[in-house]
RNA sequence: GCUGGCGUAGCUCAAUCGGCAGAGCAGCGGUUUUGUAAACCGCAGGUUGGAGGUUCGAUUCCUCUCGCCAGCUCCA
């Protein structure tokens, strides 16, 4: 340091020391790959969350040996405890340094560089084009390991030539590291892609389709407590209901702008009697025709019209996943129409039904963005500021951290978007409300105000879970499959230790099915271990063990899931402590 | 869509060099009447994703195709 500085120590626990320690961990991962095949030519290798990648060109995929032999040699690097130097030459030099070398993407990267002079880092042998900063020798770093490789292309543009990727990572101890790989175990363990067949709740089959979800009886009984609770809530909230079909004409969707600006995501349209008909992506024009269906007051606004409406998107193959990302999915959609200075209590509303909704579900975390206006857009920029200051208000005034996404709004209007935290500390993008000032415009939606002027209302589409499927899907990891008792598609199960109970233990059933909960029971033939083995795999919230001892004294043995002693209770008490549980979810805000 | 990997019984996975497709679980039949995470015995279960090719012979090698997985790109 040659100057007055303001020195900062920057530690692993702070984000910028993780950025500075995985960043020094993928130079040393591209000198190991050097070492290994010094023909891979050097693209770029950022610290990522959680680890780091770096992109090579090389005439093959890298294989696992591959990895291995680079991993080892990586850990005598670490070992040999190589300082990282720092040296500076003009952007010239430096670009006949690496064509020299053969790195013709490093030279690409300095070409497109404005700074004169461009910074190098060295660790022994090996030279990387590197802003830094970097720890100070290649021994501080603890424990590192290489965990994957894929294609990836150049500057992230299908366009450019597909480079072979590293991912890895690198933690101070090996303890941390390996904290790190059962958090990826776990992950592993909760796939609800996994949890989804096992538990037998939904499947994606060959047979129907990519991207088409079959949803078994326990998983259609879980979305239908879902769908009942959301109903029940909009209902409350004074929004109407309404149903739309799948197919409209194609007339309907050039007039909404769709095919134009979303066709690659339609599918193909049918002919019928002379006119097209297309299978719907999007439910918006629907409820637009539905607000259209008379004339509108300015006393009728806002108006809310809310549905379960089931689109199909088709989505490139590549990119399906799981319940995740779907062809055929519904959405909880809504679409508000109200005047202009109705905006911001109409979004204020929004963002307190979906906050409400999401804690029910048991997600307590969340990341809010605010997209602002992209460069091609519709709208007038004056419209776009009153829209955006609305958002913004209906954010501030609820005390909502968000943070601003600057021109990534949609182009018919500015949006609010709500990612929720799993208990994994993943983020998923759920709800969405979006401010729109195209469909009004395009369909000439109007009221007539006080005035006895015709004016153009603003339109809102929201979504609060998003689409059934994903939110299912993420509840499913969040919860590992043992959902709560309000959701659980059986809530009680009844065992009997012999057959002698059997009578008992159906009257006990039936008395659970009587108040209103799902119950079973089972009366196989089977040692009472293998029942609770079964009901625990199930994730059943509350078994309940009839005996002898039981059926004598008209009590149940309450064993909670994974294997809580709840006691001996008569058949009302057992009723109150799932009543109890049930209503302490749906309660518990 | 792109790059790579993978498709074997309902599920999880074996099958050496190209040489009779096998196990556990689940299912079915029987025995067992059982006290808090797997009783025992038996039976059945397959066009090895699909189509073509090479070969005396293909789960195995080749081509095409469908799907899945990882990543990229794109997104609810």
């Amino acid at each position: 340091m040659t100057e007055d500085a303001a020195l900062e120590p920057v530690t692993f626990a702070s984000p910028d020391g993780k950025d500075v320690y995985r960043h020094s961990s993928t130079h040393i991962m591209a000198q190991a790959v050097k070492a290994v095949f010094p023909s891979a030519q050097l693209a770029i290798g950022p610290a990522i969350e959680d680890g780091f990648y770096y992109d090579f060109a090389f005439d093959r995929p890298f294989t696992p040996e591959d990895l291995e032999k680079i991993e080892a040699r990586a850990h005598e690097i670490v070992k040999a405890d190589y300082p990282f130097k720092r040296m500076e030459m003009p952007r010239q030099d430096a670009i006949r340094f690496f064509k020299e070398r053969g790195e013709n993407y490093k030279v690409d990267i300095l070409e497109h560089i404005e700074d004169q002079t461009a910074s190098l880092y060295s660790q022994g042998e090996f030279v990387d084009l590197c802003r830094g900063p970097h720890v100070p020798s290649t021994g501080r770093i603890g424990a590192l390991k290489l965990l994957s490789s894929a294609g990836a292309y150049w500057r992230g543009d299908e366009r450019n030539p597909m480079l072979q990727r590293i991912y890895g990572t690198s933690y101070p101890t090996q303890t941390e590291l390996d904290a790190y790989l059962a958090k990826l175990e776990e992950i592993k363990r909760r796939d609800h892609r996994k949890l989804g067949k096992e538990l037998d709740l939904i499947t994606i089959q060959d047979e129907i389709g990519p991207g088409l979800v079959l949803w078994h009886p326990k998983g259609a009984l879980i979305r239908l407590v879902i769908e009942n609770f959301w109903r029940e809530q909009h209902l409350k909230q004074g929004y109407e209901l309404v149903y739309s079909p799948h197919i409209a004409r194609l007339d309907l969707w050039k007039t909404s702008g769709h095919v134009e600006y979303y066709r690659e995501n339609m599918y193909t349209p049918m002919k019928l009697e002379a006119s097209e008909y297309q299978l719907k992506p999007m439910n918006c024009p629907f409820h637009i025709m539905i607000y259209k269906s008379h004339l509108r007051s300015y006393r009728d606004l806002p108006i809310r019209y809310g549905e379960l409406g089931t689109v199909y998107r088709y989505e490139r193959t590549g990119v399906l996943h799981g319940l995740l990302r779907v062809r055929g999915f519904t959405q909880d959609d809504a679409h508000l129409f109200c005047r202009p200075d109705q905006i911001e209590a109409e979004v204020g509303r929004v963002l307190d039904f979906t906050f409400f909704v999401l804690r029910t579900f048991g997600f307590a975390e969340f990341e809010v963005c605010l997209s602002t206006r992209p460069e091609k857009a519709v709208g007038s920029l004056e419209n776009w500021a009153q829209a955006t200051g609305a958002l913004e208000a209906a954010l501030k005034g609820r005390g909502v951290a968000y943070q601003i996404d600057p021109g990534e709004g949609v182009f018919y209007g500015p949006k609010i978007d709500i990612k929720i935290k799993d208990v994994l500390g993943r983020a998923w993008q759920c709800s969405t409300v979006q401010i729109d000032f195209n469909n009004p415009e395009r369909f000439a939606l109007a009221y007539v105000a006080e005035d006895g002027k015709s004016h153009r209302p603003i339109m809102i589409h929201r979504a609060l879970m998003g689409s059934i499927e994903r939110f299912f899907g993420i509840l499913l990891e969040h919860y590992a499959g043992a959902f709560p008792t309000w959701l659980a598609p059986v809530q009680a199960i009844v065992l009997c230790i012999t057959d002698k109970q059997r009578d008992y233990a159906e009257s006990v059933t039936a008395q659970l099915k009587t108040a209103g909960y799902r119950a079973e029971a089972d009366l196989r033939n089977e040692k009472i271990g293998f029942k609770i083995r079964e009901a625990e795999k199930a994730k059943i919230p509350f078994m309940l063990v009839v005996g002898d001892r039981e059926m004598q004294a008209g009590t149940v043995s309450v064993r909670g899931r994974s294997g809580a002693n709840l006691g001996s209770l008569s058949v009302p008490a057992a009723i109150d402590l799932i009543r109890a549980d049930v209503s302490q979810a749906l309660r518990a805000q």
